[in-house]
DNA sequence: TAATTAAATGAACGTACATTCAATTAATTG
DNA sequence: CAATTAATTGAATGTACGTTCATTTAATTA
């Protein structure tokens, strides 16, 4: 390292990482440049290229770490109780969805909104990362179906819509608004359990 | 005129907006180039400028247009039965929605992607269209649970959910896919009732 | 501490950008 | 058909872009 008296090697990667987060996030990818990038972390242009080789490379590391991040997350989760009954998985589906994105707004936003700025290579490996996450609210759904759980004609369809009103909280949810995060929380379980026909209440 | 020998003056001004409109939505506001929509549409870059004075009006023009048409439409169905139970009056937004908007993908995305491209003033012009809207669902809503048809807590979060989930099908559905798009929608339209707490089935 | 490796600089490269404008061409009008 | 208006061209303006690289500076290693 060159510049910072830190105690690791990684401080300037991490502060590469963060800004350009919140800078793509805030105006997209192909607004920001590489030097709105280096301003932010407090380098000239040319340092960023010692932490990846383009500019596409670092979305593709931003959305790559995401989804990584979100799988493994989501796979430490199941592994605390094995094999729930389809309505309490869904459930707690539910709630880690919830809960993982509500806390990550800009990287859930940028993993969905920059897919087109990836080259076809890129976007193949970050799709197939979504569609292993998507798959494991299919298999949920499947399960329900099957033991008769779900009164629903079709898990993928109702997966889709399930991740698509749920993620969708991140379009209006702001910290501190009306409603407290746990409030929201049971209020879209809820809306989430009746979509599939079986409602606790 | 100076160019077609159609019969208007406007054929120049609509193959800009249908141009546009799939470069915006396939590379977003920001990666594309007057350039590039002034190849799409067989003119100079030059000529643009006859039509909208910058590239930003350009975009919102796009924007602001797709939303008036949208609440004129939501009018005009609303206009041929009135004040329908929040049931049905439920049914017949959601429908609405999907049909409106799987017919119009490119549109719907922009007009939800590019906000951040917008100046302050334009955003808030664009904002206000889109509540008008909201606010549309979010009185059906009301209505529903003033008269005890609904067993929601939040009109607005309901709210909030049901967009998202409905206007998610853009996000996967394709024409020729496996299912019908009448049964889509009433998948759709299913889950959204039940979510609601009034299933029919 | 001397030698080596890694990180960052600062300037430069060619390219593409949004926009402008005088000149030209086409359509419209009287 | 002449005069006028509108649309389009083609070239140019200055700016910002991603990326490169020789050089300098800092950290690591022996």
């Amino acid at each position: 390292m060159a510049r910072l008296a830190g105690s690791n090697g990684k401080a300037t990667a991490k502060a590469i990482h963060k800004h350009s987060l919140e800078l793509i996030a805030r105006h997209g990818f192909a607004a920001v440049s590489m030097r709105m990038i280096a301003d932010a972390v407090g380098v000239q242009p040319g340092a960023l290229y010692q932490y990846h080789p383009t500019k596409q490379a670092l979305l593709l590391d931003i959305m790559q770490k995401h989804l990584e991040a979100l799988l493994k997350a989501w796979a430490k989760e199941k592994e605390s109780e094995a094999e729930l009954p389809a309505i309490e998985a869904l459930e707690r589906f539910a709630r880690f969805h919830i809960r993982y994105n509500i806390k990550r707004p800009d990287e859930v936003f940028i993993a969905y909104m920059e897919l087109r700025s990836l080259e076809p290579e890129e976007f193949k490996l970050i799709e197939e990362l979504r569609r292993q996450y998507e798959d494991e609210l299919k298999t949920i759904i499947a399960n329900g179906i099957k033991e008769n759980s779900f009164k629903v004609e079709d898990a993928h369809v109702t997966a889709m819509a399930t991740l698509a009103m749920l993620t969708g909280i991140n379009t209006w949810y702001r910290t501190g608004g009306r409603l407290s995060q746990k409030k929201i929380e049971d209020i879209y379980v809820n809306m989430v359990l009746r979509s599939v026909g079986c409602a606790k209440d």
